[in-house]
RNA sequence: UGAGCAGACUAUGCGGUAGCGGAAACGUUAUAGUUUACGAGGAAAGUCCGUGCAUCACAGAGCAGGGUAGCUGCUAACGGCAGCCGAGGGCGACCUUAGGGCAAGUGCAACAGAGAUAUACUGCCGCUUUUAUGGCGGUGAUGGUGGAAAGGCGAGGUAAGAGCUCACCAGAGCGCUGGAGACAGCGCUGCUAUGUAAACCCUAUCCGAUGUAACGCCUAUUGGUGCUUGUUAUCUCAACGUCUGCUCGGCGGAUAACAAGUAAUGGCGGCUUGAGCUUACUGGCGACGGUAAGACUAGAUAAAUUACCGCACUCGACAGAACACGGCUUAUCGGUCUGGUCACAAC
RNA sequence: GCGGAUAUGGCGGAAUUGGCAGACGCGUAUGGUUCAGGUCCAUAUGUUCGCAAGAACAUGCAGGUUCAAGUCCUGUUAUCCGCA
C-alpha cells in the first residue's frame, strides 16, 4: 500500500473509538480520526460476532481490497479503522469495493473537511 | 435385483488478469524494482489424553491428591491401536462392551411391607393349660409388598418344614489337562453367599511443576523498583525463606547502608529435516517393524492462499496453520473402489 | 495459548447423603372487595392426547451406571469469566 502503515496498538484504537467520528453502515462502521503525520495509518477489527476463522479472515481480505482500490483517492494524514460486521461474509467483493467507492470515500473525505476546520477556528 | 455390514481413498477441475507471504537469483551506495519456483486440513477445530523440546527444582522418604483397570502384544508414550477371551445383541456379514474386588471393612437401599441383612404379622405343626383363648417351642413351604425376601425347579423326607437328602441347572473352593495369558474342559468337595464400588474404599500400576507469551542472545537511558555479587554495620542460633499441598528431612544465617552488574522496552533466535513423506522389497493373522532409493514440500506476527472473468459438470459440504508430533472426539455436500452377508429370481 | 464456572415453568430462584421435582417470590388470567381504580383476598397457570378420569413427555442435548438420576459417569452444545 501506497501511503499506510498498518495500526496496531490497542491504546490507538480506543482513542479513535473515542474521540473519532463514526459512520455505520449495513457491512461495517469506519472511524476515521487525523494523526498529524505523512502517512496514512489503517486497522481492521474483525470480532467474534462476525463468524468463525474462516469468515473473519474473509471480511479482513475484504475490507484490505476495498481500501487498496481506493486509496489513491483518499486523504492523507488520517488513522481509519474499519469494523467488520456479519453481513459482509455472504456478500461478493465487487458489492462491498463499490460500496467504499460510493459512498465510504465520501463520508471519509467529508469528516476529514470537518476536521480541518475545526483545527482552523483553533 | 433389492436390503444391509465392514474397510479404504477423495474433498470441483482447467485457463486468463490483478494482488498477498516469506525464500532464492539479478540489480542498487541503500531503498525501490525485475524474474523464478513454492505457499492450509481431513479434520488445521474441540483441548479430552500421551510424547518430544525448554526452564525451574534436584537428597530423598512417607502421607495426601489425580489417572488407568479382562489378557497378550504394538509403540517414544498413551486413557490409543491390533489380535484374542468373557458377557450382550443380530437370521447373517458383523456390532457393542469403565470388563478387577461387595466370599476384607464401612455406608446407603425412599415409599410399600411382619421383616431389607437380619425377624416372625397372618399361617402351619407340636407341647401345655383356666377348653377358647393365652403361654412355650419348632418352621420359613403359605399370603401380600417390593427392583431385590435368603440359590432355582422337581422328587424324596417330615409333626409341620427346611440342601435335611438326591437329580439337573446357577454360583463358590480345590485338583488335573490344554493355552503365552485372559480363559476353556473334566472331576471332586460343599450347601449358599441381596444389590450398589460411574458410594467411600481395597488391590495392582503410573504420575515433580510450568508452557514457545517457555527459554536464549543483543540493545537505549536519568530516577525509582526487583534480582545477583562484593564491602561495612547491627541482631542472634531459632525464627524466616525455599524445595509440590502436608510431615520428616535437606538447602540458604537474617536485616540495613554503600558500590558494581543485570532484567524490563524493542529486535533476532526458538521456527521447521521430521518418532516425517513417497516408492520398491520384505517379516508379522494384525497393530506395526526392517532394508534400500528418492525428494525437501507453509513458517506469518494484526498474521499471507484472494478477487474478478471464461469454460465444463454431478453445481462444490464442514471449515483457516501460529513450537512440533501420536491418538481420541466432534462438524461435513457428495463421489469412487474393495471384501463379506441375507432375501428373491434364473441357470 | 492455558484454565474455570453455569444451564431447572414466561422471569428470578429452591430441591442436603441419588428416593413423590417443579418449593418460594414475581408475572399472567378469572372472580371477589370498591361508585371506579390501586391495595388486599381466593382460584388457576409447562406441552400433547382425552368429554372426563387420567395417560405420555418434560431439569441445554445424546448416551451410560442404578430398582430409581436435576443430582453419579462419558461425550457434546451454548453462554459467561479468569491468566498471560
Amino acid at each position: 500500500m501506497l501511503y499506510t502503515e498498518i495500526l496496531n496498538d490497542n491504546k490507538d484504537f480506543l482513542a479513535l473509538y473515542k474521540k473519532g467520528r463514526y459512520v455505520a453502515s449495513k457491512y461495517s462502521v469506519i472511524y476515521v480520526r487525523p494523526n498529524g503525520r505523512p502517512f496514512n495509518r489503517l486497522g481492521i477489527t474483525a470480532g467474534k460476532k462476525v463468524g468463525n476463522a474462516v469468515c473473519r479472515n474473509r471480511a479482513k481480505r475484504l475490507i484490505r481490497l476495498a481500501y487498496r482500490n481506493s486509496e489513491v483517492n483518499m486523504p492523507v494524514g488520517m488513522d481509519i479503522v474499519i469494523v467488520a460486521r456479519a453481513a459482509i461474509c455472504s456478500i461478493k467483493s465487487d458489492e462491498y469495493c463499490g460500496y467504499i467507492e460510493k459512498y465510504g470515500l465520501n463520508d471519509i473525505n467529508k469528516m476529514f473537511r470537518s476536521f480541518d476546520v475545526k483545527n482552523k477556528r483553533i
